[in-house]
DNA sequence: TTGTAAGCGTTATCAT
DNA sequence: ATGATAACGCTTACAA
C-alpha cells in the first residue's frame, strides 16, 4: 500500500536503529523507547499503532548491548561449567538453557575444563558483559575461588556443588535421599557386604555428601549391612581397583555377598572395566549400583541399576530461581534437592537360583 | 606505599571506568584507550607508566559491552549446536571454545534441541548481541535455514553440516575416508557382506557423505564385498532393526561373513542392544565398526571397533578458521577434512580358530 | 502523553 | 604525543 521507502542511507544493509523508527513513524526516538518498555502505562494508542507499524516495516529489533549499556540489564545469563566433557553438566546445562530461552534470556558458557583455578576468571568474563545472573557448577574451591565480591552484585545459584563462601540459592539431587535408597534396595535385595567407590573428595560438596551419607547408613546400628569407602582417583592405575574389587570378595564372610555402589558414571565406567577385565559378571559375584544413569546402564550385563538424576528438572529448578533472584526476589538462600530415581537392573537382582535373601 | 584513597563517589563497589582511569592518571580517556588499542605507535613512555598504575590501583577492566557498541567488535563469538545431548557436539564445542578463549573471545551458546525451526532466532539472537562470528553446527533445513543474508554480514564457519545456501568455511571429518578406512578393514579381516546402518538423512549433509561413500565403496568393480544400506529412524521400534539384522544373516552366501556399519553412536548404542536381544556376540555371528567412538566402546564385550573423529581438533580448526575471517581474510571458502582414526577392538576381527580369510 | 537532552563506557576524528 | 568531542543505540529524568 504504502509507496518504497528508499533509506536515505548508502548503506540500507545495516540493521535498523531506534532512531529510523522514530523518523519512520515521526516520533521521537523516547517514544519509540517507551513503546517496549512502558507500552500501556504511558502511550495513546495512535501513536503506540504508529510505532507498532515503523517497526513492523523496518524489522526493527532492539539491540541488548545498548539497553544492556543503558538499562544495566543484558537479558544474559551467566553459565559456569566445571566440565563440558561431563555429561551430567551437560544434561544440567540444557535444562538450564531451555528455562532461560523460554524467559528471553540467552546463555553464555564458560567451561573450566576442570581447572579450578580459573572460576574467578571465567566469572569476572561473565560479568563484564554485564550477564544479569550466574548459574554455577563449578569446584568452588582453589586460588580463584568465587566469592561474593566476585559476583559483582549478581545473583547466582549453586548447581550440584556448595561453595563455602557464597550464600546463594542451591540446586541438586537429593543425594542423601538417593542413597538411602541405593543403599535400601541393595540390602533387600540381599547384598551385605558394600563398597561404595568415588572420585577423590576434593571439598567438592556432592561428593562429601554422598561419601557420608553412605558411611552413616552403613555404621547405623540398624543396619544390617557393612560398607567401606575407596577414593579412586584418575591417575591411579586399574591395578588399585582391581585390587580393591578382589580384597573385597575375600574379605567377606561365608556366604555374605559383595556389591559396589558408584559416585557417579565415571566411577561407573571404571567398574564396568574391571569386572569385565576380572571376567565376572554383574549380579553374581559382584552386585552393583551406579549414581547416575548414563545411556549404556543397559548394555553392560545384565543391565547396571543406576540412580538417575533428574537433570533436566535441576537445570530448569536452577534457571527458574535465579530468574526470580534477578526479579528482585529476597530473602535467605534456598535449596532445592530433588529426588533421584532408582532403575533397577540385573546387577543388583538376587540371582535366581541363589537362597533367598530374606 | 601511596596512601589509601578514599573513592569520591558514594558507591566504590561499582566497577572503575575508563573515566576513573584518566581522572587518576591525570590524563584524558583518549590517553587511556589509546593505552589498551595503540599503545607502542603512540604513547610517550612516561604517561603509559602513568596510565597503567592507574589502572592497576583501580584494577580496571574494559568494558566489552561498551567496546561493542562504540567498535563495532564484541568478542564474542556465537555457537549454534543443534543438540548439546549429542556428546559429538560437546566434544567439538570444547575444542571450539578453547580456541576461542585462548584468542580472548567468549563463546555464547545456543542451543537448537533439535528444533530446526529455531536455527534462525537462534541466529538473530545472536547476532543481536553482535558477535564477531558463528560456528554453526546445525541441520541447514527447515523454514528458520540460515542464509548469507541471515549472518548479518559476519562471517560464519560450518561444523560437521554442510548448508546448501552458504559458502562458508567447512570443518568435518574427513567421511569419505573413514569409510574407505572402516570398510577395507573389514574386508580384510573376512567380513564380506556389509550392512550400514545411518540416522535418516533429513538432508543432512555428513549422513550423506557417509552413505554416499558406502555405497560407491560397496558397487565398485574391485570390491569383494555386497553391501547394503538401512535408515534407521528413532521413531521406528526395535523389531525393525532387529529384522534387519536377522535379514542379513540370513540372506548370506554360504560361508559370507556379514558384519555392520554403523553411522554415529547413537546408532551403535541401538544395533548394540539388539545384538545383545538376539543373544549374539560381536565378532561371532556379527563383525561391527561404528562412526564414533564412545567411552563405552570397549565395554561391550569383546571391544567394539570405530573410527574416532578427531573432535577437539575439528573443534579448534573451526575456532581458528573463524578468527581467521575475523581478522579480516579474504577468499573462497575453505573445507578441512580431518582424518578419523581406526580403533580395532574385538567386534572387527576374524574369531580365532575360524576359517583364515586369507 | 510526548519531546528534549543527558548519560551508559568505549573508540575515533579532529584539533592542538 | 595528547586532549576535546562526537558518535555507537538505548533508557530515563526532566520539560512541555
Amino acid at each position: 500500500m504504502s509507496p518504497p521507502t528508499p533509506a536515505p542511507s548508502a548503506t540500507p544493509r545495516a540493521r535498523p536503529t531506534i532512531a529510523d523508527v522514530a523518523a519512520e513513524a515521526g516520533v521521537s526516538k523516547a517514544t519509540v523507547s517507551r513503546y517496549f518498555n512502558h507500552r500501556e502505562r504511558l502511550l495513546s494508542p495512535d501513536i503506540a499503532a504508529r510505532v507498532e507499524a515503523a517497526i513492523a516495516k523496518l524489522a526493527y529489533v532492539p539491540s541488548p548491548m545498548a539497553q544492556a549499556l543503558s538499562h544495566g540489564r543484558s537479558r544474559l545469563i551467566g553459565l559456569v561449567v566445571a566440565d563440558v566433557t561431563n555429561p551430567y553438566s551437560v544434561a544440567v546445562l540444557r535444562g538450564a538453557e531451555k528455562a532461560c530461552q523460554d524467559a528471553g534470556y540467552l546463555v553464555m558458557l564458560f567451561n573450566l575444563g576442570n581447572d579450578r583455578e580459573r572460576e574467578r576468571a571465567a566469572i569476572d568474563a561473565l560479568a563484564s558483559y554485564q550477564v544479569d545472573g550466574f548459574i554455577l557448577n563449578t569446584l568452588g574451591q582453589g586460588e580463584g575461588q568465587a566469592d561474593v565480591n566476585t559476583l559483582h552484585g549478581k545473583p547466582a545459584v549453586l548447581v550440584d556443588r556448595r561453595h563455602a563462601g557464597l550464600a546463594a540459592d542451591f540446586v541438586s539431587l537429593d543425594n542423601q535421599g538417593a542413597m538411602r535408597e541405593a543403599c535400601a534396595h541393595l540390602q533387600q535385595q540381599g547384598w551385605q557386604r558394600l563398597l561404595y567407590i568415588t572420585q577423590p573428595l576434593l571439598g567438592v560438596s556432592s561428593r562429601i555428601e554422598r561419601t557420608e551419607a553412605f558411611r552413616a547408613l552403613v555404621s547405623s546400628k540398624r543396619s544390617a549391612v557393612r560398607g567401606t569407602v575407596l577414593e579412586l582417583a584418575a591417575e591411579q592405575g586399574d591395578e588399585v581397583l582391581d585390587q580393591a574389587l578382589t580384597d573385597l570378595l575375600r574379605q567377606a564372610r561365608p556366604g555374605e555377598r559383595c556389591a559396589v555402589v558408584a559416585g557417579n558414571s565415571v566411577v561407573t565406567l571404571r567398574v564396568a572395566a574391571a569386572v569385565s577385565r576380572m571376567g565376572w559378571t554383574f549380579g553374581q559375584q559382584l552386585g552393583f549400583v551406579g549414581f547416575d544413569d548414563p545411556e549404556w546402564a543397559s548394555l553392560i550385563r545384565p543391565g547396571l541399576s543406576a540412580v538417575a538424576q533428574p537433570t533436566d528438572a535441576i537445570g530448569q529448578r536452577a534457571a527458574q530461581c535465579l530468574l526470580e533472584r534477578i526479579n528482585g526476589l529476597e530473602g535467605p538462600a534456598r535449596e532445592s534437592l530433588l529426588p533421584g530415581l532408582l532403575v533397577v537392573r540385573g546387577s543388583s537382582l538376587w540371582p535366581a537360583g541363589a537362597p533367598d535373601p530374606g
